[in-house]
DNA sequence: ACTCGCATGTATCAGATCGATATATTGTAA
DNA sequence: TTACAATATATCGATCTGATACATGCGAGT
């Protein structure tokens, strides 16, 4: 996508187009860039500034996007949604009420930030096609977990609430 | 949840109630088992058995029991959602119109046999209630994966294959 | 005026995780 | 009869994660 430098490659993954589906931190994207270096995949020019520290602007070349294509072509690894809200809320029953309510309303206001976040990056309707269709993906699956956590919510925090009332009256 | 081996809990995480929102395997498992026994959190019984391998079956113990309250204590990290496959389709344009099909029909192949397989483990309506607020998360969130897929795939494949015959026509 | 944090930019390190592999036996399907 | 799936253990290298370190300028608050 032209020339970046490694912490703006970060900052793709942080907020921008990459954020809903994909991580990566400096501790992966600078070895990372060395060896497409090295495998000869990226150019890097060195450019030093005033005030500011040296960069090294990275750009895929003919042979990187080679390798990309290649890798377009091979199969995708499954996708995988890994949550520790909900790997606390399996354990719901052990929880209080009071604090089922403030982990799940904190879930939904994230999840409304993100989503707003999102509306403002939306991307135009021309080409390339590929990122509004991921962005497109990331609002339905994100949207699909709010309201979940909005219209289910009660529920949840009322049986478990009669549960453990019915507990402590034996 | 009682008494299990590494083997089991790998199945936990593999098909289980665990699988949409966490994963683990013998690598992260059994190093894990051995750390919580020598921290005393979990007891360990080992049983030899016929025409099998021997058995160490371990099962939280009160420590354990009270790191676990202490841990859902604690707020939780991010979600995340890890996609191979929006990362390709981020480059759908760098795509055939063939590939992108297959890819998107072999997804949502893999999106209906999964929400199927969770039909059948669905849960009761008793307590606890945890593993089903968690388990109809996991099917909302599908079902939208699915549902975007299936109504935008054909829009997706006609922007592409127009902006193709377009370029291919300058 | 002064400090505190934030943005820009590089990079490493310990610890955790991932995927493949090794070992051994039984049952089952091609 | 041959190969593969299931049960069960475990390790290993490569990678990923999250925190930290270093250096500097800019703007906001006190």
């Amino acid at each position: 996508m032209g020339e970046a430098t490694g912490y703006e490659i970060r900052k793709h993954f942080e907020d921008g187009p990459f954020s809903h589906f994909a991580e990566g931190g400096f501790g992966s994207i600078y070895p990372a860039l060395n060896r497409l270096t090295k495998d000869g995949l990226v150019d890097c020019t060195e450019q030093a500034q005033d005030k500011r520290p040296d960069k090294k602007v990275y750009r895929l070349n003919e042979n990187g996007f080679e390798a990309l294509l290649e890798a377009l072509g091979r199969a995708p690894a499954e996708d995988r949604y890994k949550s520790d809200l909900l790997f606390m809320l399996f354990f719901a029953d052990h929880l209080s009420p009071a604090r089922l309510e403030r982990l799940i309303d904190e879930r939904i206001r994230f999840y409304r930030d993100k989503l707003a976040h999102m509306a403002d990056c939306a991307g135009g309707a021309g080409p390339p096609h590929g990122p509004r269709f991921v962005h497109g993906f990331g609002v339905a699956v994100y949207e699909a977990a709010l309201s979940y956590l909005e219209t289910q919510k009660a529920a949840l925090i009322d049986r478990v609430a009669r549960a453990q009332n019915a507990d402590a009256a034996e």
